[in-house]
DNA sequence: GTGGTCTAGACCACA
DNA sequence: GTGGTCTAGACCACA
């Protein structure tokens, strides 16, 4: 599944399913004009309450990445993968950022952080899913 | 001042303080035996609520890294210095895993988030204060 | 074409067809007898689904402004004329006083909005299409 | 009381808070610094669910016009004033704009609305109660 | 006490 | 079927 929901990360849920839609799209995983999971069927997948979808898809709308289709659901809107592209490396460095910060403040080496880092990557990038699946089967409209 | 505090993280305020407080025993500015500031003093230092603070040090009491002095105050406990050295790099570790998760399932590749952690790393190391303050001037009792 | 539909100025979709019906036989665009468009074709050239136009029809129906002709479709009542020619001002009235009320409310002025309300007519004027046209075309059975 | 809220004009009630309070602080009722009615207050006053009140108040916020003092409520943020003075007649003209369109489509003429809104406007002012209440005892912190 | 988030469940307009 | 809005009520962090 594409969505990956951590309920104790300090991320509102609402969010984490902002941010990782506006991943998606400037992936090119999710491309204009594509239907978005209904919020009802989002809700069943993720096992989370359909509230909590509608809010992260009225949040995409106001930032003008999705638009409501009446009837019919919620696509990405033209253009909205220039804005992803760029919303992404700003959304990531933030939190990056504020880790980096801590780190350092905490009196970890700079030279320590990179090899962290390094390490995790090397970890984490044979797990981490790379390819969308339920958002793959949705038709184009 | 010691403590840096970021209420728009998404790290609680009272875990912020109690994650700074291992880290300053792990860096060794607090030690064995040495007072924290009052409950009431660093509330005012940091203008937060002292519910807040005082939840922190519960927190740290109950995670075996401060010990209540009944009269005199709260006091870092012996042996607490080899138990935040373990713990800063696990906190630390954890946080920074979860926002590497979040790039790599959003699609930046290994290369582009190790070039954007040294870009961050430069910038930040001017800035950080490495250098504790109200902390060391607390008395060893 | 003749109705002009705006999903989003508050009135629900089914009611401005409802409206612009009646002001259309206000107006003496649609007399009675006329039959109107069917709810499919109507359906078609507004782009919308043909529930929507036949809740609308349901609407002016027990409004007593339409009746069914079984087998021929939905026509004009006898006597609509005058029953649409005052309710046409009541309903434009209504909308009015929630407008001018909630301004008032707000703090402007009487003066800037009988302003405000000389400018945006100035303006609609010249833009708004007074004369119907898919209407026109309806033969009177 | 200063909310005037009306379930069934089309606008939200979320949205008709923020509405009213954007009018507010364009009429200088609510100043910069200034606290609003808590959530729970405001949701009792109106006979309005919480979550309603959080909801506008959370708009309002991301319209940089109250900003949130956390754990004492939310203020109106400093250069507000400003901001909603614009607000309020882009607000009032846009749904003046489309009263006065369906008047137009409809078939009145320029004069007869014109005349209608004079009318309204006199006996309005008249009933429209310019003056805060609940608000005004709201002290600056 | 304050607001923020989430769940469960209802009703509405529209397709 | 689709999303939007609202209610009732819970739990959390913070003051």
């Amino acid at each position: 599944m594409f969505f990956s929901i951590d309920a104790n990360n300090g991320v509102a849920i609402y969010d984490q399913i902002v941010r990782q839609v506006k991943f998606a799209i400037a992936e090119g995983s999710l491309r204009p004009g594509q239907l978005l999971p209904s919020v009802r069927s989002l809700s069943v997948e993720l096992a989370l309450n359909s509230n909590t979808i509608a809010r992260a898809y009225q949040q995409l709308q106001s930032d003008g990445v999705l638009e409501l289709l009446r009837g019919r659901g919620v696509a990405v809107c033209q253009g909205a993968t220039k804005v992803c592209k760029e919303a992404r490396r700003t959304l990531i460095a933030d939190r990056l950022r504020s880790v980096l910060t801590e780190a350092l403040h905490g009196g970890l080496e700079s030279n320590e952080i990179e090899e962290l880092v390094r390490k995790q990557l090397k970890q984490l990038s044979g797990t981490v899913n790379t390819v969308s699946s339920s958002l793959e089967s949705q038709p184009i409209p």
